[in-house]
DNA sequence: GTTCTAACCTATTCAGTTC
DNA sequence: GAACTGAATAGGTTAGAAC
């Protein structure tokens, strides 16, 4: 009304006009019959708003045309208008017709317009007064930390999603292998299993046993900044005020910081807290779990792994983190991949230790140096004995070090991290793999094969030669791998993206890219890129490699039957995957499941190229293969080294020992 | 009970403004 | 030019009144 008015050149008339057009049709339902009072009282108030709205429809249209529609301008409302209609809007914020009309009255506006700008205004409000969602609130203060979060929470998620089949033959895979050799280990255990807290947590209390004093500090750090989370939540909720999420966040923050001690039974009530908060609080506390052992105390603690994820939420923060993190470090054996198949492949761990390498990578990855770290993480077989492990894994380092020695150190320390390192190692695995495949073709055929299988991983792309996909795989990867440092870094940097995302969408784009190239070409070269890709993705599969070292496990998985065994590639992959997903939305589990599928798939494509083939011949052999190897690993890496280059069948044993091993050891060991 | 009207909500588009 | 904000629209739902 007042001065806006105007009204001449636009804000009157165009206050008048706008509403025409879109009005028009709603005059013709809702006002019309209205209009008669209104018309008056409109009309007798405002002239402008009223005559538009009143109907002199046509003057209106033409007004509304010209003004709108030349430009299509739209007109904001005036300062003066805007402080009215706040003041009503404080007042009431659904005003019913009388109260609009009264407000046009006072404003330029029509009721029409007034009560569209309640409608946003209220919209508005709910935009902003809205509780944060959990991984919004991470997001806001922890920005990277968000990633460790939400892989918790996938995994976290997950587990609950996936608890049924998945768990059990997850369970069913880990423990076998983990229970010969490191029964006692409460990682191995639980990282198989991200599944349940219930599981996690009992773990998580094994371990706490062991290292439940070096946990004291680093639980109290980590309940008061779980207890910061929850406290937060409770605060946004209340805070539900129209105040800014971010400035709510802030106080917030500010809060946590003088309260960073809180007791750990405020962790426990946050837990308690319905709703969304609850189950903020979970996550947060899962999160930080994950987060503050790795960010606070240990940052090097490279077995904090396993053991972070899986103490999420049920487990106290510190307890199960460092239960968790001690064993990994300190079970980090090589065996563990020959353990559980093989009494005597546990000891093998030596041999399987070149692919058990690309678990072990994964898991060590975060962990440490890379050849140390390597052999840590195949050593998780406690049982076995880490001494003889290790040469096996220098070994399989010779042939790995220019990738691990670049890329691995530094995600290892985060779950996100492993995954991509897992994926690392399994292409570094490949790699080697692929390297001693090439090796033994060379050496053995030389011919034009070899050479065509070089050229052919070279351009790796659109490789046909699937058949043979193992060795060209390895070439390949081989060749890759010395380009590693490119070819990987690239994965790596898909998978760092991925991580950043796992619970966003892009898990599910680059699970369908990987499907898309597994479907079309179903090449070495591209699994292997798909396989970084969905390192991201899978965490799941990084899972069953970081957790285990088992990356071929999960590459047998796929073969043995997504579904049907219940082995690890699976279950983690599609327990981790639902669970993730579940946070998410339904399609996206779906997508995820289907993902999972293909990726399995995928990598089935690529490990049962290696497995089955080689496990046939293997399978009889590769017990004692598998010892020689190790051996001649233990006794002398160089030795080790000859073996690849010079034994053209070694070679393939490895390959086959490796993959072969992880797979008859899943599988058919197992069993 | 059905239909109509008015109001509301959510999601989205698009223009305007700011950096 | 990108990002943000706000105005406007479209589709849908609900409650009340009229028939």
């Amino acid at each position: 009304m007042d001065p806006q008015s105007p009204s001449p050149g636009g804000a009157p008339s165009s206050s008048s006009p706008p509403p025409s057009q879109s009005q028009l049709p709603d005059m013709k339902s809702s006002e019309q019959p209205s209009s008669p009072c209104s018309h008056s009282a409109r009309s007798t108030s405002h002239e402008h708003s009223s005559s538009s709205v009143l109907g002199s429809d046509p003057l209106q249209q033409h007004s509304d045309d010209l003004e709108r529609h030349p430009k299509g301008k739209r007109k904001r409302t005036a300062a003066k208008d805007k402080a009215i209609l706040d003041a009503a809007y404080n007042a009431n914020a659904k005003p019913d017709k009388a109260a609009r009309l009264d407000i046009v009255k006072r404003v330029s506006l029509n009721e029409k317009e007034v009560q569209i700008w309640f409608q946003n205004r209220r919209q508005n409000d709910r935009r902003k007064s809205r509780p944060l969602s959990p991984q919004e609130i991470a997001a806001l203060r922890y920005g990277g930390m968000q990633i460790l979060s939400s892989d918790a929470m996938s995994s976290y998620n997950s587990s609950f999603s996936s608890d049924n089949g998945n768990a059990s033959p997850t369970q069913s895979m880990s423990q076998p292998l983990s229970q010969p050799l490191s029964q006692p280990d409460p990682t191995l255990s639980s990282p198989p299993r991200p599944d349940h807290a219930a599981v996690v947590a009992a773990a998580a209390v094994a371990a706490a046993a062991a290292a439940a004093a070096a946990a004291a500090a680093s639980s109290e750090e980590a309940d008061k900044i779980k207890d910061t989370p929850s406290q937060d939540v409770h605060r946004e909720v209340r805070h539900q005020d129209r105040e800014e999420s971010r400035a709510v966040q802030e106080a917030v923050t500010t809060v946590r910081k003088e309260k960073s001690s809180d007791d750990p039974l405020q962790y426990h009530l946050s837990q308690s807290f319905p709703g969304s908060v609850g189950y903020l609080s979970n996550r947060w506390n899962p999160a930080n779990s994950f987060t503050m052992p790795s960010t606070l105390g240990r940052a090097a603690g490279d077995n904090s792994f396993k053991l972070e994820p899986f103490p999420p939420s049920t487990c106290s923060p510190s307890t199960s983190s460092r239960p968790i993190l001690p064993p990994p470090s300190s079970q980090a054996s090589q065996f563990r991949l020959s353990l559980s198949l093989e009494g005597k492949a546990q000891v093998v761990p030596s041999i399987s230790s070149p692919p058990s390498d690309t678990a072990q990578a994964p898991t060590l990855a975060g962990t440490q140096a890379l050849g140390s770290v390597r052999r840590p993480s195949l050593h998780r077989s406690h049982s076995a004995s880490p001494s003889v492990t290790l040469p096996p894994i220098s070994l399989l380092t010779n042939s790995l070090p220019s990738l691990s020695a670049g890329a691995l150190p530094p995600r290892l320390t985060r779950g996100r991290s492993r995954d991509v390192h897992a994926w690392e190692f399994c292409c570094d695995v490949q790699n080697r793999e692929d390297a001693l495949t090439a090796q033994a073709k060379h050496e053995s055929s030389g011919s034009a094969i070899a050479a065509i299988s070089l050229l052919r991983s070279t351009s790796s792309s659109g490789s046909p030669l699937q058949p043979s996909n193992s060795a060209k795989r390895n070439a390949t990867a081989s060749k890759v791998a010395p380009r590693s440092g490119q070819a990987k870094k690239p994965k790596l940097n898909k998978a760092l993206s991925s991580v950043g995302r796992l619970q966003t969408s892009i898990g599910l784009t680059n699970k369908r890219s990987v499907e898309k190239e597994v479907a079309v070409g179903s090449d070495k070269v591209k699994v292997s890129v798909l396989l970084s890709p969905s390192g991201n993705e899978s965490d799941k599969e990084n899972w069953s490699p970081d957790e285990e070292g088992n990356p071929r496990f999960t590459f047998s998985q796929p073969q043995s039957g997504a579904g049907a065994t219940n082995r690890r590639p699976l279950p983690s992959g599609t327990s981790r995957l639902d669970k993730q997903n579940p946070r998410r939305t339904p399609g996206r589990m779906l997508q995820e499941y289907r993902s999972p599928a293909f990726l399995l798939g995928t990598r089935a494509n690529t490990a049962p190229a290696h497995g089955c083939n080689k496990r046939g011949e293997k399978r009889g052999q590769s017990p004692l293969e598998i010892f020689e190897d190790s051996e001649n690993n233990d006794a002398v890496p160089a030795e080790v080294e000859l073996f690849m280059r010079g034994e053209v069948s070694p070679s393939k044993k490895r390959d086959v020992d490796a993959v072969a091993g992880l797979l008859s050891l899943s599988q058919g060991n197992w069993r």
